[in-house]
DNA sequence: ATTGACTCCGTACCATGCTACGGAGGGTAT
DNA sequence: ATACCCTCCGTAGCATGGTACGGAGTCAAT
């Protein structure tokens, strides 16, 4: 059986050690404590908690709270559609609002780059160049 | 003249007061202290302070850090073409990879949704929804 | 001249998400 | 069996970006 150590599991996901630990007592990996004392001692991980871990990077990458992570953990096994369908949609709305944000900035920043062209002498606009941008 | 007192200026930006006198203390908006004895006491503000202000909101919903947002303001004053071109570069670059991100976590919360639709009874499949977005 | 709202200022506190430290014990290679 | 590294665990610290508090002082209106 695939038993992974903490540091393998880790590396596994593209984190540290001390994430993993962290991630465990907030409750998003399972802890290894509540072992019966006949398992106590190190503990070994197999593919699932490295699916889980990728799971709460990827959704940390979409914006989720780690408390909001931890929500999604517990809705995989639940029976609660309308609540997981409820929190992808308010996610997806956020996540539109957020892109549309990025894009103007972006947009700001590329003005600004035009405008701040190699050759001319003196400072760049900067501030000027985010004022059509409310943010 | 359009002297604003604290209360107006951060109201004008969409902040609170005690958010104006974090960015004086940071640096990012002139401090009244340094005003000479003679003039020590209230502060007023101008159409300047405001535009500043605002600008600080931008370049942070631009994904800028505060100490970031310190740099370009001093560039906006100074003849460092390069480096303001050099940011501007650099952020869009970073923009472009993060709007993607994004853009890729939208599409599994879409997955999911479709997946977890209504009617179906069972737990939603949450965590394979990301499955095959690599954060 | 007193009230009441606002300002100034320092300092303390908060949430989020880690990251580091230190000591005790386990596992393994030599 | 002796290193040596890894694990476990609690606790502490850090970076970012604020938010709150409390005591003065200031200002304008009544």
């Amino acid at each position: 059986m695939g038993a992974l150590s903490i540091a393998e599991l880790a590396r596994g996901a593209g984190v540290g050690v001390e994430t993993v630990r962290y991630y465990q007592r907030r409750g998003l990996l399972p802890d290894p404590r509540p072992q019966q004392s006949g398992t106590r001692g190190i503990r070994h991980y197999g593919p699932d908690d490295t699916r889980r871990l990728r799971f709460i990077r990827a959704a940390k990458a979409a914006g989720f709270t780690l408390e909001e992570v931890a929500e999604l953990l517990a809705l995989d096994r639940s029976e609660d559609r309308a609540r997981a369908r409820e929190m992808a949609r308010a996610r997806i709305a956020l996540l539109d609002a957020r892109i549309g944000e990025l894009q103007q900035a972006r947009q700001a920043l590329s003005r600004l780059a035009k405008e701040c062209a190699a050759g001319d002498a003196g400072p760049c606009p900067i501030i000027a160049a985010f004022e059509s941008a409310p943010a």
